[in-house]
RNA sequence: GGAGAGGUGGCCGAGCGGCUGAAGGCGGUCGCCUGCUAAGCGACUAUGGGGGUAUAAGCCCCCAUCGAGGGUUCGAAUCCCUCCCUCUCCGCCA
């Protein structure tokens, strides 16, 4: 969310991070709704004003007696003030509306596009591997093996769910506890492992809420299932006032995540590129303002030297402003080479948000110990997802046999294993 | 799930219809005192919003906020209702 007093004192900067997103938004109406609010507020807080100096005569006169004029008067005052005070609410209901569906206002560094094709590329990493024959994807290496279920998944849940077996869920399993204990031990994370279900005042929090909805799942309790631990993670400390010194936190999460994919119908429905639940580990940073893209730097480098470690081939892009989410100020993708998809495939999405958050959190420090608590900023990434990482695995380390090796790194985690062979059902 | 207790400022805690935006304490800031330190004394010390003045800060007025929402009343932290959360006991349970 936006301060509310850009609205009114820079709605040309509004404006303009509206048109360089292409973002459909009633921007006038907004502006309206705001001066319209205002001059209720007024007329409101003058009427109350007049009945509290009402309500004050009448306890002063009670013992003479001869209040019953006044309170007359202030019966008076109170039915018009209550006409007042529900179009007041109307008003700012409709404001506060607006204003939760106002995307965040994207950095000026970030690059003007329309779309994905006008993302810049940054630079690639590690070299794609050469094989002499056809890499097949990751459905066929995974299912041939009997580590992917996708059949027995479909069966048990539905469309777009996958099931680990026997070594494939040990990789993925090692993979969250590489990713997990790479960030804790070497990159300072506090490790967080938090609920998968939140209310809705924390989906609020991240901005999933209200416009999202459709991409969550919720349960008839009025849960809602965390579509990324983004959402436990940024809401730990709602309504708080941190201290400056605690400035910066680094947490870490491994969680589930789930997604509705409402509008992806058709989109990548082979595989596991995108299901319904996957894995990951995710990155996030509350920050003080003036460490904003340092630290977002810092943590896309944390999330690569995963990438690194596997020896996977990767690219990092800078997301122009069209194709940029609602929240974000700046966001850096990850994307990995996989061949046998023969694409490039997003696997970290790392995003800083200012106090677009943070405001909506309600999450503040105090820069000094006597000073006005400000808001906090925050960021998030991911580092890495799991479940495309297993998938990027076995594409990129697929044998002509049909047998996939696996990753040095990865071998202490998995007992010992260098190869995975077919399971023996 | 059942029974009970409770949610008040940065923290602890009093208040139970007008004199309470809130006693008292802790913490903090400034000053006094003091050979140093400690102790002591005094003043100040919630947040958000609207307006005025000034526009570097500041100063003044008003409104709202005592878990959230609604109600009673001229007037609610205080009375009533609903919801949320915490704690204790019982039940159930990985």
């Amino acid at each position: 969310m936006l301060d509310r007093r850009l609205v009114r004192e820079e709605p040309e900067k509004i404006r303009q991070a509206l048109d360089k997103r292409g973002y459909e938004f009633d921007l006038d109406t907004l502006i309206a709704t705001e001066a319209q609010r205002r001059e209720l507020l007024k007329a409101v807080e003058s009427r109350r004003a007049e009945k509290n100096e009402l309500s004050e005569q009448i306890g002063d006169t009670m013992r003479t007696g001869g209040a019953a004029a006044l309170k007359e008067r202030s019966t008076q005052i109170g039915i018009e003030l209550a006409a007042l005070e529900q179009e007041l609410d109307e008003a700012e209901e409709r404001f506060d509306q607006m204003m939760a569906e106002l995307p965040n206002i994207p950095l000026d560094e970030v690059p003007i596009g329309e779309s994905e094709q006008d993302n810049v590329v940054m630079y690639e990493m590690g070299e794609p591997p050469k094989f002499d024959f056809a890499p097949r994807p990751h459905w066929e290496i995974g299912e041939q093996l009997g580590i992917l279920d996708f059949q027995g998944a479909a069966r048990m849940a539905g469309a777009r769910f996958v099931t680990d077996v026997g070594a494939g869920a040990t990789l993925e399993r090692a993979l969250i506890n590489f990713m997990l204990d790479t960030h804790t031990r070497k990159h300072g994370y506090t490790e967080v492992f938090p609920p998968y279900l939140a209310n809705e005042r924390s989906l609020f929090g991240t901005a999933n809420l209200p416009k999202f909805e459709e991409d969550l799942f919720k349960t008839t309790d009025g849960y809602y299932l965390i579509p990324t631990a983004e959402v436990p993670l940024t809401n730990m400390h709602q309504d708080e006032i941190l201290n400056a010194e605690q400035l910066p936190i680094y947490y870490a999460a491994y969680t589930a995540c789930f997604r509705r994919e409402a509008g992806a119908a058709g989109k990548d429905t082979r595989g596991m590129v995108r299901v319904h639940q996957f894995h990951k580990v995710e990155l996030m940073k509350f920050i003080k303002p003036e460490q904003g893209s340092e630290e977002l730097e810092k943590l896309v480098k944390d999330a690569e030297v995963i990438l690194q470690a596997l020896e996977l081939p990767y690219r990092r892009t800078q997301l122009c402003t069209g194709d940029m989410g609602f929240q974000p100020q700046q966001t850096f993708d990850l994307e990995v080479y996989c061949p046998g998809l023969d694409r490039w495939l997003e696997i970290s999405s790392c995003s800083q948000y200012g106090d677009f958050q943070a405001r909506r959190c309600n999450t503040r420090y105090r820069p000094q110990p006597q000073a006005k608590p400000e808001f906090v900023h925050t960021m998030n990434g991911s580092g890495v997802a799991a479940g495309r990482t297993l998938l990027a695995i076995l594409e990129n380390y697929q044998q002509e046999s049909g047998t996939v090796v696996i990753p040095e790194v990865l071998r202490p985690y998995m007992g010992g294993m260098a190869e995975i062979l077919p399971e023996i059902p």
